[in-house]
RNA sequence: GGAAGCUUAGCUCAGCUGGGAGAGCAUCUGCCUUACAAGCAGAGGGUCAUAGGUUCGAGUCCUAUAGUUUCCACCA
């Protein structure tokens, strides 16, 4: 007995049912099988500290589409779950718990510390797996991974160690920016610029061995503790004479040179510069080249040192001001600006970021940028869309070594050890280790490395690196990756260079990238304006199948789209639609239907239908494979809406009323088309057509492992489907004039077919009766009805002889307006073809195809004359 | 300072390699036609930002301009 479909479509009684069965039968579950190719994507991993919100909800949709899509086309698919260990992230929210509390993390220590996260990581780290399930994620959980787990951790040490052992990393003191917030350096992918409104101060620092000063100007007065000279451009000649000479420090009384150095523009300010090696880069740089000494004036939570008794303790922007006030009471400030610069700021928490000396661990990048650049540029990787390349590009080309030391305990800790002893450094696997030289114990790094370093290991790390798996040999190397155009210099650069270094192969072929969901004004949704909208309150009240369908519908790949709820209203309609089409199909269906396929016969409008879905197949796989996602999506929408559900479904009704062997093969046909359509859907919205096409075919099979419908030939009726177009039309001019006379449905009418193609329109007959509201049909080769509204198609007249609604005049009026419609085709066609260019430079097709459009409009203007005429008479 | 995107119907956006402009929502008209009013049948609405160019042919390719958004770099 066939179970039932509910009156109306309600995901949340199946959603959550169906999800469990997938995962029952083990569907998701990858399985390395040389008989067929593998496709695989690894997830981006979600941080563990993170919600689920549109952005996640989008990048899992597009994942799961191409993942459930290449697992129906007879891959291996394997869809690597995981989440990311976030080290700032998380520990600024462990940090921020225990402040609650009272408690600071040097109460604890490291090891409390490291408890703390690895319980709050057992508590919420699940939270957003379980979130992503709630899309339908067909991700093979068993083997979900964590940038922290053994197997991670084991590849990021051998990394690092190799990495260094060829001198690839390497330790150094380098002005860094420093958080003072989160006590912690982070790269310069990690710092974001903000214009900010602030000051430009003119000072005078006075000549020490001469009357006489020169002025510079600063927009950080506090920096002035930690200069160490001031530098001049040694073209310029107004300055010239000073270099090699030296300046008072004005409050602190040092005496510092000035030096020539070209990086002081001439044109800025005033030419002159002062120059704080620990506090400003470029000012690192010059003092490199002239062997300055570096003063660091600040303690790491951005307050003055005890170095400067008037300043000590003071936070960096009161010290700006105490310093300000004190310049200019000694006489040493000449003007103040309004002066608007960038500020570079924390990305995790918006502070103001203090450049800082510090020792830490580096990647030399250029070397390994050389590879990553050419797999890009030679085609081995793909961006989708392209564009993206060139944003590579110029983040590659310009890299900048990277700093992956991090003043954190969340995180890999960095494999070195130092003897306090006689100061040997080694870098080993080993969790403890005894100095080579002096047997002493050893002292390990305290640092722990960028979250980004684990990450970028990612695709091969996760499938059992450094470990020579079966799933490694198998799945690597990945397939597509997909993921938002903000995270291309963090991560995906990274992974590029990250597998060509260790794996020796590119470690994806496809980069999708898409864009950012906003809000319905197009803003970012973000935390503080309060705008997010979270994605499980959409699939609570819509499903996640029409919130899926949203997301993929309507944008194309790499632009920014706008949610909205009237989007996922009718997506969600949608999923109701083909809803009740399948309750149509089913509710006729005899309890002991057993699908075989087409029937051996099928009429025209079957062929139709089933040509119309053969060309949607293909066009589908072919816009899948360019990953033209939204444009699938939509042609899948309107086959099932405005052919399948509008037209062909209302075809059948005669045929379905009349029982018998006819309602069979009609049924046959209707279930044929349903189940394809359901497959090519399935990758959008899985819920519902597994919930369908269990009920419809009442087996045992599951629609996630059937096979995705491609192209056939013998599916190919062309010219029938062709011959069938011409009744639709014929229909459809016969609604168009019965609306525009006004004319309810209710109140039915003759109708006379004048064609040539009286086989054609004979044999379709009962459809004008059922869908253009006809009483009865003639079919004639000629009619005479002078007296009837017409109706003219390119293949047919057809009159409808209703004397008591005719207007003569406003029925010619009508006519005459055709007239113009039809003579402004000729008018395009024939100019077009006229053209010499055109037909000697067109492709001959085309020729063909624009003088087929160029007869049937001359067909349809005879009518439209023959019509007037027969008026006017 | 460098680079990229966007500008198409009232709104939100599609438009794949150049071959007579599309969808959803909104608007208007008429319909409860027994799958669906979360629906059905129709209608109106666009010199595809502007100006040039290439081409037989340009929303689509090239150049410039304007508006807008974003990324990268960064001047003390």
């Amino acid at each position: 007995m066939r179970k039932e479909l509910a009156k109306s479509y309600q995901p949340k009684d199946f959603e959550d049912r169906i999800y469990q069965q997938w995962t029952e039968k083990g569907c998701f579950k990858a399985e390395v099988d040389s008989k067929k190719e593998p496709y695989t994507i690894v997830i981006p991993p979600p941080n563990i500290t993170g919600q689920l919100h549109m952005g996640h909800a989008l990048d899992e949709t597009l994942q799961d589409i191409l993942i459930r899509w290449k697992r129906m086309s007879g891959y291996s698919t394997l869809w690597l779950p995981g989440t990311d260990h976030a080290s700032i992230a998380t520990e600024a929210k462990i940090v921020e718990a225990m402040r609650k509390e009272g408690i600071q993390k040097d109460d604890i220590g490291r090891d409390g510390f490291l408890e703390r996260a690895w319980a709050w990581k057992k508590q919420y780290g699940g939270r957003i797996v379980e979130q992503l399930k709630k899309l339908g994620s067909s991700c093979d959980w068993s083997r979900e991974r964590f940038t922290m787990d053994e197997g991670c951790s084991k590849a990021v040490k051998e990394v690092f160690i190799k990495y260094y052992e060829k001198g690839l990393i390497y330790r150094g003191e380098r002005i860094i920016n420093w958080c003072p917030h989160c006590l912690t350096s982070i790269s310069n992918a990690e710092v974001s610029y903000e214009d900010q409104a602030g000051h430009f101060w003119h000072l005078r620092y006075p000549l020490s061995d001469c009357y006489g000063y020169v002025e510079l100007a600063t927009t950080r007065t506090e920096t002035l503790l930690g200069d160490t000279a001031v530098a001049v451009n040694p073209k310029d000649e107004r300055y010239q004479q000073y270099i090699g000479k030296t300046v008072i420090l004005p409050l602190v009384g040092r005496e510092i040179p000035v030096v020539g150095d070209h990086y002081v523009d001439m044109e800025f300010g005033t030419g002159v510069v002062k120059i704080t090696p620990a506090h400003d880069p470029n000012d690192f740089e010059v003092g490199l080249r002239h062997s300055l000494p570096v003063i660091n004036v600040m303690t790491d939570d951005a307050k003055i040192t005890e170095d400067y008794p008037a300043y000590a303790g003071l936070d960096r922007f009161e010290a700006r001001k105490k310093i300000v006030a004190d310049l200019e009471a000694g006489g040493y400030l000449i003007k103040v600006e309004e002066h608007a610069h960038n500020v570079g700021t924390c990305y995790r928490c918006g502070t103001t970021i203090e450049p800082r000396v510090s020792l830490q661990w580096f990647v030399k990048m250029a070397d390994l940028a050389k590879p990553a650049i050419q797999a890009v540029r030679s085609g081995e990787i793909k961006f989708v869309p392209e564009r993206f390349e060139k944003n590579y590009f110029n983040w590659m080309e310009d890299i900048r070594d990277w700093c992956i030391s991090r003043q954190l305990w969340w995180g890999h800790r960095i494999p070195a050890f130092y003897c306090d002893d006689c100061g040997e450094m080694i870098v080993t696997k080993d969790d403890h280790a005894v100095c080579p030289k002096c047997g002493k114990e050893m002292r390990q790094d305290s640092d722990t490395l960028d979250t980004w370093f684990s990450s970028a290991l990612w695709p091969f790390s996760t499938l059992g690196w450094p470990d020579k798996t079966e799933d490694l040999k198998y799945f690597y190397p990945t397939n597509t990756l997909v993921t938002g155009y903000d995270i291309i210099t963090f991560w995906v650069s990274r992974m590029i260079v990250a597998g060509l270094a260790h794996m020796e192969e590119k470690p994806f072929d496809t980069v999708l990238i898409h864009g950012l969901v906003r809000d319905e004004q197009g803003r970012k949704m973000s935390k503080s304006l309060g705008n997010g909208i979270d994605p499980l309150q959409v699939i609570d009240e819509y499903g996640a199948d029409a919130l899926r369908f949203m997301l993929a519908t309507g944008n194309a790949p790499g632009n920014d789209m706008r949610y909205s709820d009237d989007k996922v209203k009718s997506a969600r309609n949608f999923a109701n639609k083909l809803w009740n089409a399948s309750r149509f199909i089913m509710m006729n269906l005899p309890d002991d239907f057993k699908f075989t396929g087409l029937p051996e016969t099928l009429r025209i409008e079957d062929k139709w239908i089933v040509d119309r879905f053969n060309m949607l197949a293909k066009e589908v796989g072919e816009n899948l494979d360019k990953f033209e996602i939204g444009v699938a999506s939509a042609k899948i929408y309107d086959f099932i809406w405005d052919v399948y559900c509008d037209w062909y479904i209302e075809l059948t009704k005669p045929r379905i009323i009349s029982g018998g062997q006819t309602m069979a093969d009609a049924q046959a046909v209707l279930v044929w088309v349903m189940r394809g359509m359901l497959k090519l859907l399935h990758p959008f919205m899985p819920y519902i057509t597994e919930e369908i096409w269990q009920v419809l075919t009442d087996e045992e099979s599951m629609i996630i492992l059937e096979n995705y419908p491609v192209y056939e030939e013998k599916y190919c009726y062309n010219e029938e489907a062709k011959q069938f177009e011409k009744v639709i039309s014929a229909i459809r001019a016969i609604r168009n004039c019965r609306t525009e006379m006004n004319v309810p449905p209710s109140k039915k009418a003759k109708v006379c077919i004048e064609t040539v193609e009286g086989e054609l329109f004979e044999s379709t007959s009962i459809f004008f009766e059922k869908l253009a509201s006809a009483s009865s049909v003639e079919v004639s080769e000629k009619f005479d009805m002078p007296d009837a509204v017409t109706a003219v198609t390119d293949s047919a007249r057809i009159f409808i002889p209703m004397e008591e609604l005719v207007d003569k005049e406003k029925e010619l009026a009508r006519l005459q307006k055709e007239k113009e419609k039809a003579q402004k085709d000729i008018d395009f066609l024939s100019k077009k073809l006229s053209n010499e260019g055109f037909l000697v430079k067109a492709p001959e097709k085309l020729v063909e195809v624009e003088k087929a459009k160029l007869k049937k409009a001359e067909e349809k203007m005879e009518k439209i004359n023959q019509s007037i005429a027969g008026l006017q008479k």
